[in-house]
DNA sequence: CTGTTAGCGCATTCAG
DNA sequence: CTGAATGCGCTAACAG
């Protein structure tokens, strides 16, 4: 079905059916006797075709990292929920954490009818960057910091910090004593790639600061990479708990590393005391953590909340960056807006006292 | 930049330079003044105009119910694997559980350059059915049976049974009694919408009649709804909680909800012992179930998995259902094999033995 | 091997 | 108000 077939149905020049679909002048009697057409053969116009001609197609790409991420999923809602009230359309591209794949993502949405790109950026490679600058279409990175384009990041280094502090108190409060050689060394971190300056780079060396402003130093023997996974955190934590037997907190990048810290706590609890568990007579009591070991992660993961209480973790403002990040795009793609924008959004503690 | 231009500085024809993109005769002279060209220029083609004209695009639309879900991202994973391996890409879009919005992307897809469609789908409402018929791009639905389209499934009549198979014999392992009253009626369900059919009835169903085969009854008035969220899982449970202080197990449609019910187990245990938790002297000591409730799920999920140890699930081949999907997809884009296919694929118990 | 030509399906001039 | 004509950027014959 083409636009010109349905006007001759009609008897209608294709510029007539155009405007009718379009909302421009057309007579009562013509508009009806192709509103009467376009029924009977459910003729839908391709929306292909009128972007290459319009150069507007009411739609948006997002670049996303992984596809099941309650962060990425937060972000994706607040994209949504703007988009959706402002008229557009959106579509993902999940890279699996190839930042290859992004690039490939992202050169797809360029030359597609795609009115704009959000990135939810992990690794800026200098490719990123080169594309950032020539890109035809306009785009906002929302997670990471970028001179190339419009941004929204969140406070890594700050929340890094705050969670120090807490950790480092936590410390104390259980040890009854600061910064001597009995606590140092105590507390692991999990971090992920430096390459990721937000995650990597800015909420490790926060942490590093924080735990320091307390007194408490984090030895590099203590700390392991992991990629952005639960399998991931699962090894380094359980590679830590083999090689340091008086770690007393592990703290984790993401709260999925952490839910992988504490799988592997469990397993080792379940290791060390087979007989007790099963003996117990209570069958359906686990025990999540070995009892003097707990775990922090960043990102308020409700799962892991739900089904352990809650660890302390960072609250970040996932859906605010994605409505900021789409109300940035929008503006420039409807607007023009040529003024570059960099918006850094804070972050709330959460479950600090956990426990207490 | 368009080919024209290039054609231009590179003092050829348009012609070639399109025979120079997509490998056609050329000779190796005009050839390296267009790469120079190119290269210089950065110029990339738009796919969109390109579409326009070959009809192909090698792109496949998904349309999933959410983002955040390990079932769906294990769907794509799977169908991701297939297509790239085949020089295909993969776009994303999300309905949020909202059937309407299905239907709203289901018809971008198909006037937008896919050449095919995978639904996953949950709800198949007569407009869906209707797009099924009239499709105009080729689509495999995941996830639900129907005759109007290419479907892979999963035998969820089949694992319910074996669900309540395996709750019937927990129930009488621990009470040590068949079917009598001291039994029937301490099991629990929280289904979802009937709209669903595979989750919503025939997951039910089979949970239905595999109790019944072991002579257990599940009352209507120990069974709730719920949406596929956690939170929904959590208010349902608390509801069921309060009412029957007799439930000993609590079975989930989904293990999202069955988090939800872990997470209401968690608050009843606060509640009823805060003194004894927190006098424990092991702070770190959670109490995920009330000793004498348990709760089951479906779906296999490895994120609840890791975190309280594993509670009795299935695993559905949701990977493999992308990957079969895929195949089917691209069996008709590419050979338009016309032959109609249905497709139900196993499942697994998983912990069935769990703390036995 | 190469350039010219003719559309893909639509929206937009521009004369009526 | 309306239709004929033009071209978005590209590829697919077609004749050189």
């Amino acid at each position: 079905m083409t636009i010109k077939e349905i006007a001759q149905l009609a008897g209608v020049s294709s510029a007539a059916v155009s405007r009718y679909l379009n909302g421009g002048y057309i007579s009562e009697e013509k508009k009806e006797k192709i509103r009467k057409v376009i029924e009977e053969t459910g003729y839908q116009p391709s929306a292909q075709a009128r972007m290459l001609r319009t150069k507007r197609a009411c739609l948006v790409g997002v670049v996303v990292p992984k596809i099941n991420s309650e962060s990425v999923s937060r972000v994706t809602a607040g994209i949504e929920q703007v988009l959706s009230r402002r008229g557009y359309q959106m579509l993902l591209a999940s890279t699996d954490n190839e930042p290859e794949k992004e690039i490939t993502y992202l050169r797809l949405f360029e030359n597609y009818p795609v009115d704009g790109i959000v990135l939810i950026g992990t690794v800026i490679t200098a490719e990123h960057r080169r594309f950032l600058k020539e890109s035809k279409v306009p785009v906002v990175v929302v997670g990471q910091y970028t001179k190339y384009a419009n941004c929204i990041y969140h406070d890594d280094y700050g929340a890094g910090k705050a969670m120090g502090k807490t950790v480092a108190e936590l410390m104390m409060r259980t040890n009854g004593k600061r910064g001597t050689e009995e606590t140092s060394g105590k507390v692991a971190y999990i971090g992920v790639t430096r390459e990721d300056k937000a995650v990597g780079v800015s909420r490790e060396e926060g942490f590093r600061a924080g735990l320091k402003a307390s007194g408490v130093e984090l030895s590099e023997a203590y700390t392991r990479k992991a990629e952005f996974t639960m399998d991931s955190g699962y090894h380094a934590a359980l590679d830590l708990l083999d090689e340091h037997p008086d770690i007393q907190i592990i703290s984790c990048a993401t709260d999925t590393i952490a839910a992988g810290a504490i799988e592997a706590l469990l397993a080792y609890s379940r290791e060390q005391v087979p007989e007790a568990a099963s003996a117990s007579g209570t069958r359906m009591m686990y025990i999540l953590n070995r009892s003097d070991i707990r775990v922090t992660g960043f990102g308020d993961n409700q799962f892991l909340k739900a089904v352990t209480g809650g660890i302390p973790t960072v609250h970040f403002g996932y859906k605010t960056s994605g409505i900021r990040g789409a109300e940035l795009l929008l503006d420039v793609i409807e607007r023009g807006e040529k003024i570059p924008v960099e918006m850094k959004l804070g972050f709330r503690m959460v479950n600090e006292n956990e426990m207490e």
